[in-house]
DNA sequence: GAAAAAAGCGTGTACGTTAACAACTAAAAG
DNA sequence: CTTTTAGTTGTTAACGTACACGCTTTTTTC
């Protein structure tokens, strides 16, 4: 079926039929009605490589992605979604533009965003950064798309947000904590953005699951980077005797783990964290960390550009993805999977 | 970047830039480096719409689906992934015929794939079936790329199986089955289909799992039909004492809880079963199943159908999908996923 | 050394759609 | 009744690629 096809059946043009099916104006009601019941009948659907070839429209996409040495594992799995999807519709008009940044480094964002904005991007997707340095008016008046990878800003309408909610995973996390771990107690969270909505939700998630029977007991430590957790944990362990498990609201809880087996507490203590990460399957793998709540974050990268590129290209709606929360422990791994 | 671009750079027609990309015959060594090297450098890509407009390939693929009665909400989910598929991939030269047949009706099959045939496919998608129905030598001869969904026939080789790993998914099972539980004990598996390959390798992962450490029992027993589970397990309550929880390796799990909150010991079993149909999303919620595996069955849909259509289409090569296995209790339910 | 064959390259048309432009009709204005 | 205007409809040139066809130049053959 063509269009050229329906305009013979109707005894019109092909000029009036593609006036018809793009809605633009100019067509008598009579044979408006005539041409619209044949597309209905023959359940004609345009040829989408004319119809884009004719076009023409093009997407270059902004990506701003952190790759601090902190969170270097999880980001490369976000990047390694994008990086296909980039594969995938690159041929059909879609460029990406990568802007990388440290979010621990005041000002880094910034610097990276407007090296960014030189390259005539017509959309942006942007993950977690620090409040203060995103451009909320600056962007809403260029009217460009932007979508949100794993964060929000408050007062800023995002075209799309991918992301999990951050609570329910926290309040998983707990289910799982308590279904591994024996008997009553304390429960440590570890958070290292503790600033950051993910962090703070998950941590909320945890403490809600955890407490919920007033039999437990749960304390929050905050640590600057992975090096403090040794003696962070030693601070903890020497000041409450019950601890029955550990759960970090983001990858870190390979070096938990390491501590627990390092200091001979392993078979006491539950070790449950976040994001499926090389370490972190290794640490499931060899029994130093016993499960792992995940978020698909390549999934998340490829749904993020997929939908934007749609969004730019395709001119479609954009319908919000909620990240299902996945459990892994060592037993549900496959290789490939996060 | 364009065909004519390329051309201009390298001084000659497109005609000999389409020779070089299309690795036709007909151009000298020199000429073909010349223009080798200006893509490199450039990195030009052939715009997709513009060739697959020029090709016009077009797709027909026969889907085969059981929606007996027994499977009808399973199948259902998977269908709205190849549905999701179809809309997406229609206007881009895909079509779809659908067959629908009971599995447990004999030539049922048979009859939906005849009556399919006569749709001028290129292409079948295929799920569970009587394995004798299968005809194997007549599609290999048809040489008509074949892709399997949650299924494999014997001695039959298709471009592309997208299942998951059925005994990992039962070990899983006994994984989680154990966490829930307290105490040693008997479990048992309930079966339905004992004839198919995914249902015998789940009750296999189970029972690998809840055996290893020689503490435990498990009894395994088949049904007909859903209407079996009371007597079945009237039956199996009243020859053994000491049961500690039930795994259905399909949907009815929530069949089974329902028997055990009816007799009043759920909270003594734990019931724990596959794939998250609206019926178990239900009995989470009410408690009367404690977990639910599951494959993504709207994710295996698109898939298969993404992958069927690429390879026809696009003639891309398939790269096999081992599909996650998801676990899901009352606490990390998300509306919309499976 | 002329004829035949092969190699190398350019030209033009088609794919289905969009949108600018042209053309034609009927109603309104003078 | 002519002119203007608005309302309809038809025509056509792109978009970038693939491939059949034709032309020119070089190589082979006897």
């Amino acid at each position: 079926m063509t269009i050229r096809e329906i305009a013979q059946m109707a005894n019109v043009s092909i000029g009036t039929v593609d006036r018809v099916l793009n809605n633009r104006a100019g067509v008598s009601s009579a044979t408006k009605a005539k041409i619209e019941s044949i597309v209905e009948q023959t359940g004609f659907h345009a040829n989408a490589y004319a119809r884009n070839l004719k076009l023409g429209k093009k997407a270059v996409i902004g990506v701003m992605i952190p790759l601090g040495s902190s969170e270097y594992g999880y980001w490369n799995l976000v990047l390694d979604g994008i990086r296909k999807a980039e594969a995938e519709f690159s041929g059909f008009g879609l460029a990406l533009k990568y802007g990388f940044y440290d979010r621990d480094k005041a000002g880094d964002f910034t610097q990276a965003f407007r090296t960014l904005q030189n390259e005539g991007c017509t959309a942006y997707l942007i993950a977690p950064l620090p409040v203060s340095e995103f451009p909320s008016a600056e962007l809403r008046e260029s009217g460009l798309p932007v979508a949100f990878i794993d964060s929000t800003i408050p007062s800023f309408t995002p075209v799309a947000v991918i992301a999990q909610n951050p609570f329910k995973g926290g309040f998983v996390a707990g289910r799982v904590t308590r279904l591994l771990s024996s008997g009553t107690g304390t429960f440590v969270t570890i958070q290292i953005h503790p600033d950051a909505y993910n962090s703070f939700e998950r941590a909320r998630g945890f403490r809600t699951y955890i407490m919920r029977d007033g039999r437990n007991n749960v304390v929050d430590v905050n640590v600057r980077s992975v090096d403090d957790i040794p003696h962070v944990l030693d601070d903890v362990f020497s000041s409450h005797e019950d601890i029955r498990g550990i759960f970090t609201v983001n990858c870190i809880i390979n070096a938990a783990g390491e501590y627990l087996v390092h200091r001979r507490i392993k078979d006491k203590v539950v070790a449950v964290g976040y994001d499926l990460v090389e370490e972190n399957r290794n640490a499931l793998k060899n029994g130093s960390v016993d499960a792992v709540i995940s978020q698909r974050p390549a999934f998340q990268g490829y749904t993020a550009v997929s939908a934007l590129f749609r969004k730019v290209v395709q001119g479609e709606a954009v319908s919000p993805a909620e990240i299902p929360i996945d459990i892994y422990f060592e037993e549900n791994l496959i290789e490939g999977s996060e």
